[in-house]
RNA sequence: GCGAGAGUGGCGGAAUUGGUAGACGCGCUGGAUUUAGGUUCCAGUGGGGUAACCCGUGAGAGUUCGAGUCUCUCCUUUCGCACCA
């Protein structure tokens, strides 16, 4: 054993043994306990980053965690590989788009292996590839057969200049990034898949979910967003049939508070709608607040806060029950995508449509009075809670729930209305007007319509030698790419050059690593083995769109027999970014740090042992170039404690069973320190308490004296205990040092410590003693005492005496071998 | 605007079930060894006070024998908001 420790001399040798003994290539073996453990595969956009060495490493420990518990593990990792920094690039170096990326790819996997991570290269997958991505379109083209896609117009960010679509990430300030033109919302037709037909499935099945941190399945749950109420037609006054066809003539709103329907004293629509097109039509005033409402990004949070604006359209709305006219109104915070793109307004009692009336001096009418003391004046604020309907004619003096059953009766008997299930949750988008993305299989016939590319026909390949300008998707210009035959007719037919949403691809990747050779489906018997996920681990800024559309693929998988799992991940870990100075650590921020400098200067042990040290996995962690040195201090330390103990001229054998005091004790923080590293890595998933703990453990060893050889193996337990449970973080220093210790075996192949719990018993508490709360005096008791004499020794105790002389004894707490409270 | 988190020493964090606030590490201070030092070792390190002790977990209230932890109000901040991945 070398007396310094040099990482750069050990780690390409272990690296080199694991590949050698093909440590993490697994297969479908039979009675094994299988544990599938995933990362979210990253985009290959250069060069691994912070955020990626933390995710990775991780999941790597969590991986090898129960590899030791004797599990068969598999870990892979694949490139979410299609992508808009892929055309940045190319718009910008003029590489094209496949090209650029294959090459970071080969560089990033470089990067992983430098890092020791475990994975099963033979299955990687790369969603760019023909015979990965020929799947998802043959999936598509099932579920059109299926009828669970769609066209259908909608919304998008145009830049009039560059005549193209943008991104929302593309969309700054209200401007173009690169022409700087203000940006419209436009409408064009695209494909859609029907998520809301599992809304229900996907809300429910949240509940099994219980390897899930709560926060995420509730923003899921809000996301979704299931109501109950009553889809409320509105009669409009005047001949507006054919803008309203889609409604059978009528403006059709959703309402949950039906209760509140004599409150209604306006009715808005979004600019989309066509009610106000037809108005605008007729009145530039109008025409002109509509186009200006249609200047900002299509992004719902850009709409949401920018100033509630709005305009009467000169259309009146029949109140359904009194008759009254209601007008109605354009306003800039109705989304067309949500609901019907219409509402009806009650600012007694909506706290967004109180605003909007209180602004334009409109009618707002209190229909609902408190059920307690609380005193109700609309005029002041909206009243949200559901009381007692007031002014409502027939229906007055009721409570919600009898209001609303009243209300939708008499509106269901006279056709006016039906119960309706909204949902928040909207059908999923997934055509984009992009070149690098998988080419949408469809093929458009003047005759037969959208035609599904037949099976025999796919993949669809997309063109990889193109040149990308910038102005929309280079697929439109190649007429080879374009022009095509139809499917049913044979008559000439033209490609859709749109291409896939890139969150298709990430929707099913955990599926295909089970089969990621197979060529004639797109999932085998394999992914039976596999499936589901056990543990799942990725950035929280993920935690709604990109796992809700995982679990949306898992089921339709499920539902055309590929798959049997209701869910995809069984367990799931969100870990939280990587800051430096309070901040994202980004290239725009100018504040990144390359993590291959750092495995050159200290190896990847060291940066492996930082991440898992300084934050608990979920938090944000706050990066520190001292903490990195102290890391690297701490594997040297413990290289110099083993180093130490296999020099010295003392043999280690077996324990004795008549051990000092010392030696007791010693072995005690050893087992103590198991149990707490098992419960910290398997349970709680908290690494940084788990080496702090190993940390403790190396500082009571440090501090032990070590003269016989009865001392030395204590020393010897403890040391080797050390190294097995710090071997899934740093599995090359430990590798290395599990030998000096004078075993033959890897300690990869090493099983997890069990406690000994002979080890653990004590003769001794510490008991705190409390007076009214506050701390008085700390004493030592034999363990198990009972409460008559920790209450005899608290009293005796000449602190504690002060604190209660001349005052009456109340109360006495006492917590077993922990605590005992006097209150005086 | 809506939804979900977070806020504890100079810094990262610990306190797992309401029970000793500050584990472990970084930094800093003093000392020893070496003096080539980004070496190692020892001691100290929340604030105030000679001390006994008092104060202290974003702010304010509340529940409790006891609150960093539970409840309410507020402030700050991070993430997501459907075309960033």
């Amino acid at each position: 054993m070398k007396d310094q420790y040099h990482p750069a001399q050990i780690e390409p040798g272990v690296q080199q043994y694991w590949n050698e003994h093909r440590c993490f290539e697994v297969d479908e073996i039979q009675g094994v306990d299988p544990y599938y453990c995933l990362t979210m595969f990253p985009y290959p956009s250069g060069k691994l980053h912070m955020g990626h060495v933390r995710v990775f490493t991780i999941s790597d420990v969590i991986a090898r965690y129960h590899r030791m518990q004797g599990k068969h593990v598999l870990q892979p990792m694949g490139w979410d590989a299609f992508g808009m920094p892929a055309e940045n690039a190319a718009i910008k170096n003029g590489v094209p788009p496949a090209k650029w990326t294959y090459a970071n790819i080969e560089y990033m996997r470089g990067q992983m292996d430098l890092l020791g991570l475990g994975y099963d290269w033979r299955r990687e997958v790369t969603t760019c590839r023909p015979e990965y991505y020929r799947w998802e379109q043959w999936f598509f083209t099932k579920l059109f057969e299926r009828g669970l896609v769609y066209r259908k117009q909608s919304v998008v960010n145009w830049d009039p200049v560059d005549n193209t679509v943008l991104a929302n990430e593309q969309v700054i300030d209200g401007r173009g990034w690169r022409s700087g033109a203000l940006v419209e919302r436009r409408e064009i037709p695209q494909w859609f898949m029907k998520i809301t037909d599992y809304a229900d499935e996907l809300l429910a099945d949240l509940d099994k979910l219980e390897g899930w941190p709560e926060p995420v399945k509730i923003m899921q749950r809000n996301w979704i967003g299931r109501s109950e109420g009553l889809e409320i037609d509105f009669a409009v006054d005047g001949d507006y049939a054919a803008e309203l066809a889609d409604t059978d003539g009528v403006l059709r709103v959703f309402t949950t508070r039906p209760d509140t329907l004599y409150g209604v004293t306006y009715m808005a629509v979004a600019a989309e709608h066509p009610l106000a097109e037809r108005a605008a039509a007729a009145n530039p005033e109008l025409k002109q607040f509509i186009t200006e409402c249609k200047q900002t990004s299509a992004a719902e949070a850009d709409i949401e806060t920018r100033e509630k604006l709005g305009m009467p359209l000169g259309i009146d709305a029949i109140h359904p029950l009194t008759g009254e006219p209601v007008p109605i109104w354009v306003a800039n915070f109705v989304l067309m995508s949500y609901g019907t793109g219409a509402l009806m307004a009650v600012p007694g009692h909506d706290e967004r449509d109180w605003e909007f009336a209180n602004k334009y001096r409109l009618e707002i009418r209190q229909v609902i009075d408190s059920r307690d003391d609380t005193v109700v004046d609309v005029s002041k604020a909206a009243y949200v809670e559901k009381g007692t309907t007031v002014n409502s004619g027939e229906y007055d003096g009721q409570d919600f729930s009898s209001a609303f059953e009243a209300i939708a009766k008499s509106l269901e008997m006279s056709e006016q209305a039906v119960r309706k299930v909204n949902y928040r949750l909207r059908d999923w988008g997934v055509s984009r007007q992009r070149y690098w993305g998988t080419p949408i299989p469809i093929i458009y016939c003047d005759k037969c319509g959208a035609v599904p590319v037949p099976e025999a026909d796919l993949p669809v390949v997309l063109p990889e030698d193109v040149v990308v300008s910038g102005t929309g998707s280079p697929l439109k210009d190649m007429s080879e790419f374009v022009n095509c035959t139809c499917p049913v007719c044979g008559d000439p037919a033209r490609r859709e050059t749109d291409t896939f949403d890139t969150f298709f691809e990430s929707s099913w990747y955990f599926a295909r690593y089970a089969s990621h050779d197979c060529d004639d489906a797109m999932l085998d018997e394999r992914a039976h083995y596999w499936l589901p996920v056990n543990q799942y681990i990725g950035g929280i800024e993920h935690a709604i769109l990109h796992l809700l559309y995982a679990r949306f693929f898992q089921k339709l998988m499920r539902d055309l027999g590929l798959s049997t799992a209701d869910e995809p991940f069984t367990n799931l870990l969100t870990q939280g970014m990587v800051l430096k100075d309070g901040r994202k650590m980004s290239k725009s921020e100018g504040n990144t740090v390359d993590p291959q400098a750092l495995i050159d200067e200290y190896g990847a042990d060291t940066v492996r042992l930082f991440m898992m040290f300084t934050a608990p996995p979920e938090q944000a962690l706050e990066w520190s170039d001292d903490g990195v040195a102290g890391a690297f201090r701490f594997l040297r330390k413990l290289w110099r404690a083993i180093h130490g103990h296999v020099s010295s001229a003392l043999a280690a054998g077996d324990l004795p069973t008549d051990l000092s005091g010392e030696q007791k004790a010693m072995r005690r923080k050893t087992h103590e320190i198991i149990a707490k590293v098992s419960d910290d890595v398997g349970r709680r998933y908290t690494f940084n308490t788990a080496i702090a703990g190993v940390m403790e453990l190396l500082n009571a060893v440090n501090a032990f004296e070590v003269i016989t050889e009865a001392d030395q193996s204590v020393r010897q337990e403890a040391l080797e205990m050390a190294v097995l449970l710090l071997s899934p973080i740093v599995p090359h220093v430990t590798h290395e040092l599990w030998h000096a210790l004078g075993h033959t075996t890897a300690v990869i192949d090493e099983r997890w410590p069990t406690v000994d719990q002979q080890a653990l018993v004590k003769d001794e508490v510490q008991f705190v003693v409390q007076v009214n709360g506050k701390l008085r005096a700390r004493l030592t008791m034999a363990a198990g005492v009972n409460r008559d004499a920790v209450e005899a020794m608290a009293l005796a105790d000449p602190n504690v005496q002060q604190f209660i002389e001349g005052k009456a004894i109340r109360k006495v707490i006492v917590v077993p071998n922990k605590l005992i409270n006097l209150v005086v």
